[in-house]
DNA sequence: GCCAACGTTGGC
DNA sequence: GCCAACGTTGGC
């Protein structure tokens, strides 16, 4: 299977990027969307993934690597629900905003904005090359 | 099985 | 603070 991309939400008032930076790494957990959490049963060791703040900044701040996939998230009593661990790659050079993706007309379809809600959105190879081309000017 | 009401998320 | 988009719940 070849490398996915994913977009990964957090409100940075509950975790954020320097959250996992300090850490070092992370348990992506406590998703209760089936298409989420769909998204973090499909994701394999080694995908990339953006991490976006939402609310606060609502922008993309850095790429994280998915470090354990096919996990059981800890926070689900029932053990249903999926998680994933993280580890922080690199901050992006220039933080890319909803503002800036939304009026990017090489990002038409992409789930971030068309899917607004979700936790874990779909990245392509396309958008991801293309966001971190914007990001590095 | 349908649908209205309600709750949550997240942008504005 | 409001609203749009969705998901879930519960009455029928």
């Amino acid at each position: 299977m070849s490398k996915r991309y994913w977009l990964m939400k957090s409100e940075p008032d509950a975790y954020s990027w320097d959250d996992l930076v300090a850490e070092g790494e992370g348990t992506w957990d406590g998703v209760r969307n089936h298409r989420a959490a769909k998204n973090l049963r499909t994701m394999q060791v080694g995908d990339e993934a953006f991490f976006y703040h939402s609310n606060i900044g609502k922008e993309i701040v850095g790429i994280a690597t998915i470090s354990q996939a096919g996990l059981t998230d800890p926070t689900d009593p029932e053990g249903k629900w999926a998680a994933v661990k993280v580890r922080p790659v690199r901050k992006l050079a220039n933080p890319v905003t909803l503002k800036q993706i939304k009026a990017d007309p090489s990002l038409p379809d992409i789930e971030l904005v068309k899917l607004s809600r979700l936790s874990v959105a779909v990245i392509t190879p396309e958008e991801w090359a293309h966001i971190l081309s914007v990001s590095e000017g």
